[in-house]
Formats: structure tokens, sequence, C-alpha cells
RNA sequence: GGCGGAGUAGCUCAGUUGGUUAGAGCAGCGGAAUCAUAAUCCGCGUGUCGGGGGUUCGAGUCCCUCCUCCGCUACCA
């Protein structure tokens, strides 16, 4: 048995995360986490929501609320729909939460003792109108070399150059249209991550299994142009973790709150403290998870996340922990995805494209989205939803393969011998062969969910699946019984003892009616079968039995040309 | 512009360090079966592996070049 500390990207509280948000971390997170808890291992499995900054601020104001109250509210309902998707994490935290606050102040301390924090004055856009400093991606105007004129601060979307917010001609706030702007004085903490670079060069370079696009993208930032840049950790906005050191003030700092990309990751360590805390446990419960030191020793930690998120979490969180001069544990493992299209374009956050976690939840139980979802993850490169491909992959796996399998045993049984697990017959060559093929894949499958490859995972998944219905086709027990009625016991009962067995494997995939599947055969005994000969003897002649409804009704073409208009356009 | 990723059967995708006739699922065609959600099982694949050039006995796989799509580019988070 091994200890596993799972955290997926902590999605931002501003609205509801789409499709492509679920796929790229919490889910192939919860996944893993639901494997390794399966096999046995002790799981601690995190995420949490990310809740500062300048979008929460807007969003909270345009909603009329205090943003604490929004965050708050936001969190409930971003909580709800992820057990509306069986995301099983043992703790949904808050980046806002005293432990974080406590946390994140601690190791600016660290940092500051360890002479990794520089103070620089920079001048910075403040708006009058808005009361408040302006990201560069806040402040439109006219692009000074192309002229369009809702060039950003940060770059032109037009001409895609890139600007420094003094470059724009006429500027004015994004949020108010206000042109009463100045450029103000301000002095902010830099992280000094450009002295720690060898150090994380080192560390990445020993990252040997690590996918490429995992290290290409923070080998790019460590060597690129003057190497790895030191990086502001402070802002100017009153939602957020106050800026001290440790317990102590920050002289010069005051009104001041930690960037968000500073608090962020800090929140994996501080949701371990939440979770201690939810279950009444102490401090050493959540500290032997995260300080080498106190028990973290053998613990194999691993990351989930979109691309994007990649260079904070080889980088900027590592230099954080390293850098803090405290045996803090490290990644082992970052597994990182790229991107699911919609229908030819982008999900898109921004414009309301796509199909929204809510809305999903709204149309179709979560085990159809967690299967195509799963089975199509965007590993190796983007990849692609379309409706008329998932209607026809869910129809064919979960309700033909899969659940047809669950109502054709369980109907006949009940027909030809009654309610309960028949008696007689004894397996032979053919039972053998089966149980000789399954073995075999269920090696498969168990190797590539260890390597966290998560569509052959799925491929392997469902050719266990196929091979109960090849087994029946040539078993032919609507046949046997004709001639030999023990014999078609034998292999009646054998296909129950499937049912079992495929709900104890596909339970990391498609829990629900992973449940429903061990209800219908009246046991919760969900161990992972090893021995699989015995794990197919479990239920035995006289073990009551239900026939189940349907386990994945399938979707019409009425309803999927439904869906498809309804989701063509702009949420909103 | 720079960096990175991708371009393989109608569709969604696999193809380890270059090695025999390029694979899987879906769709399609043919057959078997009739227990089951008209559900299953078996058989059937010549596709310019984006274009062109090169290295090699041999390239989807390495090199060069061109085309197309996407992401990132450090103050969105």
């Amino acid at each position: 048995m091994a200890r596993h500390l799972i955290t997926s990207a902590i999605p931002y509280i501003n609205g509801i995360k789409h499709l492509g948000n679920l796929v790229g971390s919490q889910l192939p997170a919860d996944l893993y986490a639901r494997y390794c808890r399966a096999r046995g291992h002790e799981v601690l499995f995190l995420c949490a929501t990310d809740e500062h900054g300048t979008p929460a601020e807007l969003a909270a104001a345009k909603a009329g609320k205090p943003v604490a109250d929004y965050c708050a509210e936001m969190h409930d309902v971003q909580a709800e729909i992820a057990r509306g998707f069986r995301l099983s994490f043992d703790h949904f935290g808050r980046s806002s939460s005293p432990q974080n606050h406590r946390l994140t102040q601690h190791f600016a301390g660290r940092l500051y003792e360890a002479g990794l924090i520089a103070e620089v004055t920079e001048k910075q856009v403040y708006s009058h109108a808005d009361a408040r400093f302006l990201p560069d991606r806040y402040i439109e105007g006219t692009c000074p070399n192309c002229g369009y004129d809702k060039a950003r601060g940060d770059q032109c979307e037009n001409c895609t150059k890139q600007l420094d917010p003094t470059d724009l001609i006429n500027p004015r706030s994004a949020i108010s249209g206000s042109t009463d702007l100045e450029v103000r004085e301000t002095k902010h903490l830099y992280l000094r991550q450009s002295l720690m670079r060898d150090r994380l060069n080192a560390w990445i370079d020993s990252k040997t299994d690590w996918p490429i696009l995992t290290t290409s993208i923070a080998r790019k930032w460590l060597n690129d142009g003057e190497g790895l840049q030191d990086r502001g950790i402070t802002r100017d906005l009153d939602w957020g973790i106050p800026v001290r050191r440790g317990d102590q003030d920050w002289p010069g700092m005051e009104g001041k709150v930690f960037y968000v990309w500073f608090d962020a990751p800090i929140e994996y360590i501080a949701c371990a403290a939440e979770w201690a805390e939810a279950k009444g446990l102490g401090e050493a419960a959540w500290r032997r998870w995260w300080r080498e030191d106190e028990g973290a020793g053998d613990v194999r930690y691993t990351q989930f996340m979109g691309k994007d998120n990649v260079p904070f979490h080889t980088l900027s969180f590592p230099a954080t922990l390293m850098g803090s001069g405290e045996p803090w544990k490290l990644v082992d493992y970052i597994k990182s995805f790229n991107y699911l299209n919609y229908d030819g374009g982008q999900f898109s956050t921004s414009q309301g494209r796509g199909v929204f976690m809510d809305q999903a939840l709204s149309i179709l139980p979560a085990d159809y989205w967690r299967w195509w979802l799963l089975s199509h993850a965007p590993e190796g490169s983007d990849s692609e939803f379309t409706w008329e491909n998932f209607q026809a992959a869910v129809n064919k796996d979960l309700a033909d393969v899969l659940g047809n399998f669950v109502s054709r045993v369980t109907k006949f049984c009940a027909a030809k011998f009654g309610a309960d697990v028949p008696a007689g017959g004894s397996p032979g060559q053919q039972e053998e062969a089966l149980i000789a093929r399954l073995t075999t894949r269920i090696r498969e499958y168990e190797a590539h969910m260890e390597a966290m490859e998560i569509r052959k995972s799925a491929a392997a998944l469902r050719a266990i699946w196929v091979e109960g219905n090849e087994y029946l086709q040539e078993a032919a027990p609507w046949s046997t019984i004709k001639l030999d009625p023990d014999r078609a016991a034998m292999q009646i009962r054998l296909a129950l003892n499937l049912i079992r067995l495929y709900a104890v494997l596909s339970a990391p995939f498609i829990p629900d009616a992973s449940a429903a599947m061990l209800a219908a055969m009246r046991t919760d005994d969900a161990r992972w079968p090893d021995d699989l000969p015995a794990a197919l003897a479990k239920l035995g002649a006289g073990h009551g039995f239900e026939v189940p409804e349907v386990l994945f009704a399938k979707i019409t073409d009425a309803a999927r040309e439904d869906w498809q208009a309804r989701f063509s356009g702009h949420r909103a």
C-alpha cells in the first residue's frame, strides 16, 4: 500500500466551468484517485476554488454583492456541481480560507528571510473612476501599430503586437470606460526566481519520466531570452491575502494583497489543513502529507492540470517551496492536458460557447459525461467534442456493450432460473479460456491506469466488457439450457459474477452505474479482483439478485438534435 | 515575430528507441445468433501516414523546406 497525494488544478471562482475545464484536471484526477483507493492505497485528493483577483472583484460588483459573499455563493455552486459529477474530493477547499492566509504569509516570510524577495517600485495605471489600479489587460485603447481601437494594454488582439499600457492611444478603463487614468508609482514584492534558476533546472532535469509537454514548457521559461524572470507576487487590491511576513506586518506594504498566483498553489497545502480541521483531526494529520520531515517521505504526489497551468506548477510554486528552506513535499508527477474543442471551435468561458457543467448535468447523468470525456481525454493533442460522436460513443459503449450485457444476463436468469443465482454445473474449457483472456486484459487495464494513460485505460475497460458478450455468444446458455440445464446454470452464474466484476473495475469511470450494478447483485463487496477466479465465484448459488432498471438509456437522434441546437450559440 | 504541439482510414484517435503486407473503436458491407435497451458475436480496410526534397538496405518514425490548424508568449486566471 502506498500513499497518494492527488491535486487537481483549482478552478477560478468566477462562474461555472465548461466541459473542457472539467476534462483537463478535475475529472482525470478523480479517475486516478478512485483507482488508487480501489487498489487499497491511502489517498488524499484535494481541490478548491481559486478566489482572489480582479475578475472576482468585478464579477461581485456586477452581481451587486460584497466579494466575500459572492465567492462564498459561487464556491457552494461549484461544490454542488462537483458532487453532481461525483468528483470524490476528500476536501473541496477555498483559497480564501484562514489556513491559506496563514500559510501564504508564512511562505512570504520564509522567502523574505532567505533573501528571495525583492521590493520593487514600479509605475502602474490607476483609474480614478474605478478607484483601483488596472491590470494591463483591463486597459483598452487604440493600437499604435495597426489602429485597432479595442487593443488591450498587454497585447493587440487585432495585430497580435505586444504592448505596454502606456503605448496605447487614448487609453481608457475596460471596466468603466473612464479616461481619467493616471500613472502612479506603487511598491510591489517580487519573487526572485532568477536566483533559483539552476536549482529549478536541475530539478526539472531529474524529471525524466514527465511528459514532454510538461518539461518543454518549463525549459522554455527557464532558458528563453535572459532566463527565468522574477515575478511579482503582490497586487493593489482589496480582496486577497494581506501582505505580511509570517505574523509580522510588512512595512510599506500596507493595504496590499498577495497576487493570486502566489497564493493559489499554496492552497493545495492549505486545503489539506482545511481537510484536517473539517475532519476534526490535528495538525499532524495533514502535515504527514506535506512535510518530508513529518511523515511525507513515502507520499507520491501527482498534480493534474491543463497545459496553460504548467509554468506555475513547474517553476513558481516549486520555487516557493524550495525557497522556504523547509522540507515541503514537491510534486512527483505532473499530468497535463491539452484542450477539448467544441464542434469545430474552442470552448469559451468568456463567450459562453460550449456545454457548461451545470447544463451537462441537467440533460444527462454524470456517468455519460464521465465516460465520454475520459475516453476522449485530450492527452496527446487537442481533441474534439461533437454531438454525433458523443451520441454514438455513449450509446454503443455504455448502452449496447455494458448496459445490455447486464440486461440480457439478469433477465435471462430471472426468466429461466428465478430470482437467485442458480446452482449446478462446473466450469470447463470455455470458462478457463475466458478467465485467461480477462486476466490479461485486467492487467493491461491496471498498467494503463497506473501510467495515467486515460484513453488507453478506457479502451482496455471496454475490451473487458466486450469479453462478457463474446463469452455469452459462444456459451449460448439459451441453447445450452435445452440440453444441459446444469451447464446453463453454471454459465449464467458466471455471467452474474461478471456483472459484479464489471461494477468493481468500472467504478473509477462510471461510479453511479457501478453502484447500481452492485446493488442489483445485492452485494457491497467491491474488492479489486487480484485473484480473478475467486472474484468470479463471489456470488454463489442461492445468492439473491435483482433485474435492474436499464443502466443507460440511449440518446435518441431527436434529443441529440435538440441539444445540438440549444448549445450551438452563446450562453445567456 | 519567438517557443511548443498537431496534421495517419468517412469520423474519433493509437502508432515505443526507423525494420516484415500501417492499427483500434465507431460508421459501412456480408454472415451467425435470437437471451437482451432491434441490443450481441464473427468476417471484410489500397489510407498519396499535410506537400516537396534528403539521409538510409529500409522512414508515419530521422534531417531540411513549405502549407494548414492550435496553444503559450511572463499584468487573464
